[in-house]
RNA sequence: GGGCGUUUAGCUCAGUGGUAGAGCGUUUCGUUGACAUCGAAAAGGUCACAGGUUCGAUCCCUGUAACGCCCACCA
C-alpha cells in the first residue's frame, strides 16, 4: 500500500468497477431478504437536469453529493435504488448563452435560418451534456445511465405537447392579448418569474393634463393613454369622475375618460395617473377592470410607433427627452422630481428594462392547478426540508398568477398550435379599401384600378383587404401594382378600369361630389389612381372578425383545415414553450408515463418518487409547478419529501461568479484533493436549505481524513495476520464493538432524517478520535506483546470497526472506502464484493 | 409595504430546557516503525440586546437592533 492515499490512482478504476457490476441499475440489485421489511422497498430520486449550455459548477458537485449519499444509503439498505440522471435543454437560458457565442462571431440568431440555428444549438447542447455526464461520473454520481433522459427526447416533447393539448381541451390553456414583459435584446416575453427587479434613480415628471396635474416616470407613453384615473374616494377630484376631459396634447387637443380604480394611490404624486394600458402592467389591469381601448404606441424593438406622430420611431429615452423638453416648451411640465427611485422592471439575464406591451400569448390557467397543491402541501402528505420553506411555497400558490408559457426564441419545444394562415393574410392588412357596395359587383367582374380623392398612402405593393363600405365586410383581397397621380381633369374615362361607371365627366364630377361632400371638387382637384390585384375572399368577413382573427387550433399534428374558415393555409405558432413547462413534468414523464395510459414500468415502480432534491432559489420555477402538473396530470404526488439546498459562497461569504474570480470548479478541485474530499468539505457544516462557505482549506482537511483512513488500513495491514486461533474478545474489545453500534445507530438517524451534516461530522469524528486516536493507540500494545489470542481478538475487532467504518462513511466518501474494501477483502481472502450493494445497513 | 432567515470561540459553523461544541487558526509539548496530510494538551464565549414563562432559558414566548434573502402594481 501506497503511503497515501492517492486519488488519481483509485477514481477511475473504481468507477468502472461500479458502473460494471450493474448496480447503478434498479433492475440488477439483488432481492434481499431485508427488502420485505423495509417500510419503502423503492427509492427513487430523479436528479435535477443540469442546463446543457456549460460545464458543473460547485453547486451541481453539492446537489450530486447529497443525491449520492442518500442513493447509497438506500441502496445499501436494500431498497430497489433508482437514480435517474438527465439534462435539461434550459431554453430560454442556453438560448441566451448561444446568443452570447453567436455574438463573439459576429452573427445573430435573428438573422439565421430557423432549422439551421435549431441544428446547431442541438450540436452544442449534445457537446455540453456529453461533458456534464463524465463530470457526474468523476463526482461519483452512482445513477443509472441507462436512464438518462434529455428534455428534447422525442417521446418527452411528444408527451410535453399531449398535456398542453389535454389542458387546453379542459379549459386551463388560453390565449390572451395581454402586456407582456418583453425584452428588447433578447426579443422574447418572459413570465413574472423571470423579472428582476432593479433600483433605480429616476425622475417623476408632474405634467399639466387637461385639468389636472399628474405625475408619470415615463411621459413617452402618453400617446398611449387611454383614460385618466383617480382614487374613487378622492374628493379633490370625485366632480371628474365619469367624465370626459379635453387635453392639450402634443399632437393636439384630444379628450379622455376620467374613471376611478382603488388601485390608485391618493398620496402617491398628484393622486392623478395617466393609464397606458398597452405598456405598463397596473395600467394594463386597470384597462381590463374598466375595459380600456389597449393602444400600443411602442414596438417590439423599443420604438415608437406611428401613434406617436412625429415622435414616431424613436426609441424610448430619446422620446423621453424630446417630449420633455416638448413638454416644456408648451408649458404642460410643471415640475420634476429629480430624486425619484423606483424599482424597475428588467430582464433577468440582460439586466435591460423590460417594456411592457402587448402581445397574444398562451396562458396557462393556474389557480385550478394550484388548489389541489395548497391542499396537499397544507396537510403535509410532503415534506418540506427546511421546513419554513414551506410557508414560503404555500404564499406563492395562493397567490398565484396565470403564467405565460410562449417564449420568442427557437429553442425548446414548439408549442403545437397552428395559426391559420388567412387570418395572417387578413392581420397583415393594416390597410383597408373600402367601396361602395354599387362598385363591388365590378371588382368580381375585373375592375383593376380604382379613383380616390383622398391620398390613401398606400404604396406599390402594399396589401390590402377590400371592404364593402355598406356592408363593413371584407370581399377580397388584393396588392397594390401602381400608384398615379392625375387630377379629376386629366382621368382617361376610356380606361376599362373605369368604363362601367361613368360616362362623361360630369358624371364623374358628381359621383366624386356626392362621395365628397365637404370637398370642394374641380377638375383640378388631385385623384389617385390605385391598381391593384384581387383574389376574392373565401368567406365574407367582418373586418372585426378578420383582426380578432381564426383562433389558434392545438393539436400536435398539422390540421387539413382552419375549422373556422376552412382555410388550409395554416402555419406552425413560432414560439416555444417555457422551458419551465417541460421541466414541471419531469419526475413522471422521466418515468415513462404515457399520455396512452400504458405507462412504463418505472412509473408503476418509482412513482411518487420519494425525494425531490434541488437549490432552493427554483423553488417557485420548477418545484411549485412539479407539485402542481404532477397532481394534475397522474393525481399522484410527484415525490414525497421536498429537500432543498442552498448556495455555495466563497470563505468570504460572497457569492461565487466568473467576473469575481472566486469560482471553485468542482472538478479541478476534485482533482487536486480527491473527490471524497471536496464531498465530505460540501457536507459538512451545511445545515439543509442555508447557504454555506467552502474553501480549499476545508477540502484539505478532508482530504487529510482520506490519507487518516488510508493509514488505518494500513496498519491494520501490515499487522494482519490469518487468524488461526480462537480469539479471546476482552471487555475493552466488547466496550468498543458497543460504541461502534451506537455510532452506527446514530449516523443511520441522521441520514433517515436528511441530516447528513451530522451523519458526516459524527462519522468523521468517530473514526478519526475515537477509533484512531483511542482504540488504535490502545491495541497498539496486544499487537506488539500480547498472546496470540490476545492478538487475534484485537486484530478482529480492528477489522470489525474498520470494514464497519468504511460502510458507514461509504455514502459520503465513496472512493476511498471502496478502495480500502476491495483491498480488505484481499486480504482476508474473501470473494469480492462491492460496498454498493453491502449490508447491512 | 409584507414575509422569512441569521446573530454561539479569532474565523467558518454545529447543537441542547439542566455548568457550552466541532473544524480551521493560535500557543506549548511530543512523536520520524500506520499517518508530519500526525499525536497530546492549553488558551479563547454574559450563546446580539431587553423583558416574560420556568426550580432552571443559549434553547420556549414577546419586543428591539443589525445583517441577509424572498415576495409586492405605487404611476
Amino acid at each position: 500500500m501506497d503511503k497515501r492515499y492517492i486519488p488519481d490512482k483509485v477514481e477511475e478504476k473504481i468507477y468502472s468497477l461500479w458502473e460494471k457490476s450493474g448496480f447503478f441499475n434498479p433492475d440488477n440489485l439483488p432481492k434481499t431478504k431485508k427488502l420485505t421489511k423495509l417500510k419503502a422497498k423503492s427509492f427513487c430520486i430523479i436528479m435535477p437536469p443540469p442546463n446543457a449550455n456549460g460545464s458543473l459548477h460547485i453547486g451541481h458537485a453539492l446537489f450530486v453529493t447529497l443525491e449520492d449519499i442518500m442513493i447509497r444509503f438506500a441502496r445499501m439498505k436494500g431498497q430497489k435504488t433508482l437514480w435517474l440522471p438527465g439534462a435539461d435543454h434550459a431554453g430560454f437560458e442556453t438560448q441566451v448563452v448561444f446568443d452570447k457565442k453567436l455574438e463573439k462571431e459576429g452573427r445573430s440568431r435573428f438573422k439565421m435560418d430557423r432549422k439551421k440555428l435549431w441544428q446547431e444549438m442541438y450540436e452544442f447542447t449534445q457537446e455540453n451534456k456529453k461533458t456534464m455526464e463524465n463530470q457526474l461520473r468523476k463526482l461519483g454520481a452512482s445513477c443509472d445511465w441507462s436512464r438518462e433522459k434529455f428534455t428534447l427526447d422525442p417521446d418527452i416533447i411528444k408527451e410535453v405537447q399531449h398535456t398542453f393539448i389535454k389542458m387546453h381541451k379542459e379549459g386551463l390553456i388560453y390565449r390572451g392579448l395581454r402586456t407582456v414583459n418583453w425584452c428588447v435584446k433578447h426579443q422574447t416575453a418572459l413570465s413574472g418569474l423571470e423579472v428582476k427587479r432593479k433600483e433605480e434613480k429616476g425622475k417623476l415628471y408632474y405634467m399639466k393634463y387637461g385639468p389636472f396635474t399628474l405625475a408619470t416616470a415615463r411621459p413617452e407613453t402618453k400617446f398611449g393613454d387611454t383614460a385618466i384615473a383617480v382614487h374613487p374616494n378622492d374628493k379633490r377630484y370625485k366632480k371628474y369622475i365619469g367624465k370626459e376631459v379635453e387635453v392639450q396634447g402634443l399632437l393636439g387637443k384630444f379628450k379622455i375618460k376620467v374613471i376611478a380604480d382603488k388601485a390608485v394611490d391618493p398620496e402617491f404624486g398628484t393622486g392623478v395617473i395617466k393609464v397606458t394600458p398597452a405598456h405598463d402592467p397596473l395600467d394594463a389591469e386597470i384597462g381590463t377592470r374598466h375595459n380600456l381601448e389597449v393602444k400600443q404606441v411602442i414596438d417590439r424593438y423599443g420604438k415608437l410607433n406611428e401613434h406617436a406622430g412625429r415622435y414616431a420611431g424613436m426609441k424610448v429615452m430619446e422620446a423621453r427627452e424630446k417630449v420633455v423638453e416638448d413638454l416644456k416648451k408648451k408649458g404642460l411640465l410643471v415640475k420634476v422630481d429629480e430624486n425619484y427611485t423606483h424599482n424597475l422592471a428588467v430582464c433577468f439575464k440582460c439586466e435591460r428594462t423590460l417594456e411592457p406591451i402587448p402581445l397574444p400569448q398562451w396562458y396557462v390557467k393556474t389557480k385550478p392547478l394550484a388548489k389541489p397543491a395548497i391542499e396537499t402541501i397544507e396537510k403535509g402528505k410532503i415534506k418540506i426540508i427546511p421546513t419554513h420553506r414551506k410557508k414560503v411555497i404555500l404564499h406563492w400558490l395562493k397567490n398565484i398568477e396565470d403564467w405565460n408559457i410562449s417564449r420568442q426564441i427557437i429553442w425548446g419545444i414548439r408549442i403545437p398550435a397552428w395559426i391559420c394562415e388567412k387570418t395572417n393574410e387578413a392581420k397583415s392588412y393594416k390597410l383597408t379599401m373600402g367601396f361602395h357596395e354599387s362598385v363591388v359587383p365590378q371588382i368580381f367582374k375585373g375592375k383593376i384600378a380604382t379613383w380616390r380623392i383622398r391620398d390613401h398612402g398606400f404604396k406599390k405593393g402594399d396589401a390590402v383587404a377590400f371592404e364593402n363600405s355598406q356592408e363593413e365586410k371584407i370581399f377580397g383581397h388584393g396588392t397594390i401594382t401602381k400608384v398615379e397621380k392625375l387630377t379629376v381633369g386629366t382621368m382617361n374615362l376610356k380606361d376599362k378600369t373605369h368604363y362601367a361607371t361613368y360616362k362623361t365627366r360630369d358624371e364623374l364630377l358628381r359621383a366624386f361630389k356626392k362621395h365628397n361632400p365637404d370637398k370642394n371638387i374641380t377638375l383640378q382637384t388631385p385623384v389617385f389612381a390605385y391598381h391593384y390585384t384581387f383574389k376574392k375572399a373565401n368567406k365574407l368577413m367582418k373586418l372585426k372578425a378578420i383582426s380578432s382573427s381564426c383562433p389558434p387550433i392545438v393539436s400536435i399534428e398539422k390540421p387539413k383545415q382552419c375549422p373556422s374558415c376552412k382555410s388550409e393555409k395554416l402555419s406552425q405558432d413560432p414560439d416555444v414553450f417555457d422551458t419551465w413547462f417541460s421541466s414541471g413534468q419531469w419526475p413522471y414523464l422521466t418515468l415513462g408515463f404515457k399520455n396512452s395510459g400504458k405507462h412504463d414500468k418505472d412509473f408503476k415502480d418509482f412513482y411518487p418518487t420519494s425525494v425531490m432534491e434541488t437549490a432552493s432559489d427554483i423553488l417557485f420555477f420548477w418545484v411549485a409547478r412539479m407539485i402542481m402538473m404532477g397532481i394534475y396530470r397522474t393525481k399522484k404526488l410527484p415525490f414525497k419529501n421536498v429537500y432543498l439546498h442552498g448556495l455555495i459562497l466563497d470563505k468570504d461569504k460572497q457569492k461565487m461568479s466568473k467576473s469575481k474570480g472566486n469560482v471553485i470548479n468542482p472538478l479541478g478541485v476534485a482533482e487536486e484533493y480527491g473527490t471524497d474530499a471536496v464531498r465530505m468539505a460540501l457536507i459538512a457544516g451545511n445545515t439543509p436549505g442555508r447557504n454555506s462557505t467552502i474553501s480549499e482549506d476545508k477540502i484539505r482537511g478532508y482530504r487529510n481524513f482520506a490519507t487518516k483512513i488510508w493509514n488505518i488500513t494500513r496498519f491494520i495491514s501490515m499487522n494482519y495476520e490469518e487468524i488461526k486461533t480462537k480469539p479471546v474478545i476482552t471487555p475493552k474489545d466488547k466496550k468498543n464493538l458497543k460504541q461502534l453500534e451506537a455510532t452506527k445507530k446514530k449516523v443511520t438517524k441522521h441520514l433517515e432524517k436528511f441530516e447528513f451534516h451530522r451523519a458526516a461530522e459524527i462519522t468523521y469524528h468517530y473514526i478519526w478520535h475515537t477509533f484512531a486516536d483511542k482504540i488504535i493507540e490502545e491495541t497498539k500494545p496486544r499487537l506488539q506483546n500480547g498472546d496470540k489470542k490476545d492478538k487475534a481478538a484485537a486484530l478482529e475487532t480492528l477489522i470489525t470497526i474498520l470494514t464497519e467504518s468504511i460502510k458507514m462513511l461509504h455514502p459520503f466518501m465513496p472512493y476511498a472506502t471502496e478502495e480500502i474494501f476491495q483491498h480488505l477483502q484481499d486480504l482476508q481472502g474473501k470473494k469480492k464484493k462491492t460496498l454498493l450493494i453491502v449490508e447491512p445497513w
